[in-house]
DNA sequence: AGCGTTCATGTAAGCGCTTGCACCTAGACT
DNA sequence: AGTCTAGGTGCAAGCGCTTACATGAACGCT
């Protein structure tokens, strides 16, 4: 493998200024660094990354910790972190937290311990007192997606505001027995999501005028399955028979248009469904869904964590970062309240 | 940060000792052991990554090479790879190879020849001749999943294998007028899977006896969507009507499903589907499907490579990895043919 | 002309580990 | 008793970079 030594020697110039050159620091005059490049290209070099880490301090490499892998949002996310890092030069390396203590102990006291990132990011987290102490107490910069910590820098998503936008769009067709598939308090670990996305739903049906006995509730998981039978239970019978239901996943709100599709409820005439998420297979089902654009949170991340390494020796600290965005994707599962549709 | 020599000197030995210790390379004496121990406990060491990696030239790191990062198959063989390093102490890097020419030659051009990894794990890729020349020039281990290449390590499952038992699932639940979905040449670069499942399906066919002008193939490109419309074409008239589908992925089979559902035709009675994949998705579509266990082909992929990485320097070379297993998982879309169902 | 700056470069001292080698002590074997 | 082997330990030389510091040249000032 060939190391700085040789391609000085082919550049006729000591290491320090192939250093210097390959780096970006200190002076190298033009003439120097186009020597240097030429060898580099020549020997085809590229610089051991444990010397230059050990020497420097520096890792070029970000941590990612994430509690799954194999659901659509988080390899969203990573995907954009993935690519974001990766222009820059950046190596990530993957920390998945499983349910498992004890593995995710190991994480926390061992495997981030080890020198080898310059900075975390944590997606989705949801992080307890200790395991928050333990990732400020690595001294790096640590960047939180949708986590709502505040003893971490987070970029956060206005979930009150999505599902309010949802919501609105319901009422703007003019629905009133709106109904909201969520869940329960078990997945509220996650930065209440469930809860937040709840109340935005009924702040926007308050702020309408609408009764909050004219809407209901139903508690599922996240999942097609759970919002399979949520909605079974919220369609089956005629009476009380909700026209729109607003489902805090795009995935329940999946699950809700095979009820009513099995119930014989046709979409959007007899029932319009809205979710969240942005999700792939919205496309397919004609989703109408409010977009989180999940790539595009990664980036943002990418971008974030990028800052605050830099930052640690910069003068200026980064601008703490803006809100994450959000849009209403209109597709075809929401139309306007028809009075004359049985139910 | 706490390092070597703190060790050490609360160990009462030498730093050589405390390596010695940690790593189990060389001898140490009991005592010694556990007194390096207990300061490692009451110091809460780590050993610095580089400079462990640049002493020894061993990372504790593997390189996991992806063409995606967001589809469910990919993600869960990445869940399974990581979950298996992480129980061995090794971290994963992740580099996702884009479709963009530029930012691949890159990944092979500058991030793996960072000498960051022990080697490397490559998922389904379609490595062009002179990608793998790259990936063998790097002179580390290597082991590919799903690829086909011969100059490759390779953990490869059989894929007609598993066509074939999907087919003669139908066949001997007495089905003879099967249409296949499978997909064109354009994913074929893919290990040529399309094609593997396809030969599969007429092996399995041929052998029972069943002519190949009772059979019909419609082409899909592995999405839900592509599955759906491709079983609209098979589905749309009742004249020479399929009584099954055997389609090359589960979400082109549940996108069948859906099709089937639309045109009032029943799963299993009027309609047998069967898939392969094991994708989470089969369990609440209650489909029948060939499930090829992702996970457990990413751990293997993970002992695999770990195998070579200890094999560099060891006298028996590693065993030839054996195939990967796969099982028919029968659930509720395939059925007996009944004759008189209507079509 | 003299001085302070800034630029360009080289020298060499690390960065925090691992490990070859040397040395010593025991026990095993002739 | 003498010779081997193996276990146990420490010393110190790296591993391949980065960078503080020193040096010298070139430039713009007063």
């Amino acid at each position: 493998m060939v190391g700085i030594d040789e391609v000085a020697r082919r550049a006729g110039v000591s290491t320090a200024t192939v250093s210097r050159a390959l780096s970006g620091r200190g002076h190298v005059s033009d003439a120097a660094r186009e020597r240097v490049e030429a060898a580099v290209r020549s020997l085809g070099y590229v610089a051991s990354a444990s010397a230059s880490s050990l020497a420097s301090g520096r890792t070029r490499n970000i941590g990612v910790l994430l509690p799954f892998l194999d659901r659509w949002f988080f390899s969203m996310v990573l995907s954009g972190i993935a690519g974001a890092l990766m222009r820059r030069g950046y190596d990530i390396t993957l920390y998945s937290l499983t349910a498992d203590r004890a593995e995710r102990d190991t994480i926390f006291a061992t495997f981030l311990r080890r020198q080898r990132v310059d900075g975390v990011i944590a997606i989705s987290l949801e992080l307890d007192e200790a395991e928050t102490d333990r990732l400020l107490a690595l001294d790096l910069p640590v960047v939180a997606i949708g986590g709502p910590s505040p003893r971490l820098t987070t970029l956060a998503i206005d979930e009150a505001g999505m599902a309010r936008r949802a919501t609105e769009h319901l009422i703007g067709l003019g629905h009133h027995a709106i109904a909201h598939i969520g869940a329960g308090h078990d997945f509220d670990l996650d930065f209440r999501i469930p809860t937040r996305r709840r109340e935005g739903f009924e702040k926007a049906l308050a702020d309408a005028g609408i009764p909050a006995r004219s809407t209901r509730h139903e508690l599922a998981d996240f999942t097609i399955a759970g919002g399979f039978a949520a909605a079974t239970r919220l369609l089956g019978t005629p009476l009380g028979r909700p026209t729109a239901i607003f489902a805090a996943s795009d995935e329940m709100a999946i699950g809700a248009l095979l009820a009513a599709r099995e119930l014989g409820i046709r979409v959007p005439q007899d029932l319009s469904v809205v979710g969240i998420d942005g999700h792939e297979l919205g496309g397919f089902f004609r989703l109408t869904t409010v977009d989180q654009f999940p790539l595009r949170q990664g980036e943002r991340a990418a971008e974030a964590i990028l800052a605050a390494v830099a930052g640690r020796d910069a003068v200026t600290p980064p601008p703490a970062p803006e809100a994450l965005a959000y849009d209403l994707v209109v597709r075809g599962t929401t139309g306007p309240f028809d009075r004359g549709a049985p139910g």
